[in-house]
DNA sequence: TATGCACCCTGTAGTCACTACAGGGTCAAG
DNA sequence: CTTGACCCTGTAGTGACTACAGGGTGCATA
C-alpha cells in the first residue's frame, strides 16, 4: 500500500500543493488520513481521483461539472446518459466560444489592416474605438 | 451642455451602473462632478471615454490594455506605433486561444464519438478521464 | 401634505479557480 | 545539532465585474 505525501501526490498529477489543499477545502477531494506529524497521507484511490479531476479540468470542464462527473463515475451500474449530456453541453459551449473568438479575430485583423502608421490623431485603431470622436 | 446621471450614462453605453462606479474606483474614469444631492454628474467627454472603454472591452482588450490605449489616445501628435503593438499582441493572444479551443473541441468530439450509451461502468468518457482505472 | 416609487449613495462581499504569502512545525541527512 | 526541504493553517490577492444591505434624493400623484 503506497502512502503519498501531498507533494508526491501533487507531482504525480501535475498539480500544485496549494491546489490539492484547495480541492480538499471545497470538498472535491476527501480529507485524507494524517501522519503522526499531522501531514496529509494519500493512497492510490486519492491519486486516481485527483488524476480524474485534473484530466477533466484540462478538457475545460468547470469544477462543478467535475463534481457531477465524479458523482456519476461512482454509480457504475447507471446509464451513462448524464455523463454524455454534460460532455455535450461542454462541447457546445466550447464551440460557441470558438465562434465568438473567430469573429473577434476578424474584427481585430480588419482594424489592424487599416492602420497607416501615422500619428495617433489619424490612427484608425483609436478612431474605431471612439466612434463618436471625443476625448 | 448635456448633464447625465449615472443611470443615463450607463444606459447610453450599455454598461451597468455598478460597473461605471467600478471604473471610477479603479481610476479608469475620472471622478465626475456632483449635484447638490450628491449625485454623480457626467458630460459628453465622460460619455466618449466610457464608450471607448466599452468598445475596447468588447474587442477583448484587458482593462490594463484599455488604460494604455486611453493614455495613448490623448497624445494626438505621437506616432500610433504603440497602439499598433498593443492591438497586434492582443490579436496574437486571441489566435492562440482559438488554436487551444480548436484542439480542445477535437478532443471532446472524439471522446463523445466513442460513447456507446451503455452503463457508467463501460462509459468511454469516464474511462478517458480516469486513465488508470480507479475510483 | 403625504406618500410612493425610481433612482442615487457608500461599503462590503461574492463570483471562478486558483495562487501567494506569513508565520510557524516536522523530518531526514550530514 | 543544524540545515534545508518539506509540511501545516489561515488569509488575502488575481480580473472584471456583480450583488447586496442599508440608507438618501427627487419627482409625480392622491
Amino acid at each position: 500500500m503506497t502512502r503519498l505525501a501531498i507533494g508526491d501526490l501533487a507531482k504525480a498529477t501535475g498539480t500544485k500543493v496549494e491546489t490539492v489543499r484547495y480541492y480538499e477545502r471545497i470538498g472535491l477531494l476527501p480529507e485524507p488520513g494524517r501522519t503522526a506529524g499531522n501531514y496529509r497521507s494519500y493512497d492510490d484511490g486519492d491519486l486516481g481521483r485527483l488524476s480524474f479531476i485534473r484530466r477533466a479540468r484540462d478538457l475545460g470542464f468547470s469544477l462543478d461539472q467535475v463534481r457531477e462527473l465524479l458523482g456519476l463515475a461512482d454509480q457504475r451500474d447507471r446509464s451513462c446518459e448524464a455523463v454524455d449530456v454534460i460532455a455535450r453541453q461542454h462541447l457546445a459551449e466550447v464551440e460557441r466560444k470558438i465562434a465568438d473568438l473567430n469573429a473577434l479575430r476578424d474584427e481585430l485583423a480588419d482594424i489592424l489592416g487599416r492602420c497607416r502608421h501615422g500619428t495617433v490623431a489619424e490612427c484608425r485603431i483609436i478612431e474605431t474605438l471612439a466612434p463618436a470622436a471625443s476625448a
